[in-house]
DNA sequence: TGAAAAGTTTAGCCATTGCTAAACTTAACT
DNA sequence: AGTTAAGTTTAGCAATGGCTAAACTTTTCA
């Protein structure tokens, strides 16, 4: 049944790598949707990021502090969400690495819908020279 | 600074099932290894396990005892670890993944190094349509 | 065989990311 | 202005996946 013997693949600094990434991912995706809610809304409110996120209002609140802690984010108590310059790089590196990818998955012929959700799945875990290469594969630069 | 206003990308349905996919990850990846290494050495003891995920002894027995509830994985106390079938299908399937993934990164010019850790960090997330897509891009099946 | 080494398990701790329910602030509407 | 509705925050709980240290088995080898 199992495939002709092989080499372990999986190293501890890989395995590691991918553990430690899901904390940042948590945060890239926080502040991604608090950058797409200002720009669409002009302003980003805890409650509109809970519904997004699907997940309660009291969950957004802790997490905004650790934001805040990591300097991406400001807020003033009732305020409204703003976010600082390194929230904004962050942000903005985030759609970046998304619509390469999401535009890579379109060019290679998968659905719209797929495309969507695989690319939020996988565009945390792609290294620059992949991300080069799905551009040169788009045959145009995204950014 | 900010790119055009742009409808916001993260809807609840694609980042919860993001999360959710992060605790089936971490049991493909165990399982994974042990089946790795049964088919490396003859047999998956909890050391080993540790140290190929950088992780403490203790960590793995409390995981193990996850993967017995789940069904995927036997033990006895003091003996070595084993996969059900349940467990087998699972680890073959992320290899499965895993190399499609990798052949297909491979295929796009990455180098090998980043490939093994791009794909490792990739494998979960990728639907089937996505796969099947990478499989013909690759021009062969890989299974 | 019996002591030391190697490996495994238990116990108890911590951080993270969720939740609900209750308290508090701000905004909105008579 | 005062009451209600909407939004935010606090408090306290739970599950996950880590850790160390100490206890316990098994294996090894003098």
């Amino acid at each position: 049944m199992a495939t002709a013997p092989r080499k372990a693949k999986l190293q501890s600094a890989a395995f590691q790598r991918t553990r430690a990434d899901h904390s940042s991912e948590l945060a890239e995706d926080y502040v991604e949707l608090i950058a797409d809610l200002i720009d669409e809304k002009g302003e980003a409110r805890g409650t509109d990021v809970a519904v997004r996120l699907g997940v309660a209002n009291a969950t957004v609140v802790k997490m905004l502090k650790k934001l805040v802690e990591r300097g991406l984010v400001t807020q003033e108590p009732y305020r409204d969400i703003m976010l600082t310059g390194e929230g904004w790089a962050l942000a903005e590196n985030g759609r970046r690495r998304h619509d390469i990818v999401e535009n890579f998955l379109l060019t290679l012929g998968i659905s719209a819908e797929t495309a969507r959700i695989d690319s939020e799945g996988i565009e945390h875990h792609v290294s620059e020279e992949t991300l080069k290469a799905m551009q040169r594969y788009c045959g145009r630069k995204l950014t």
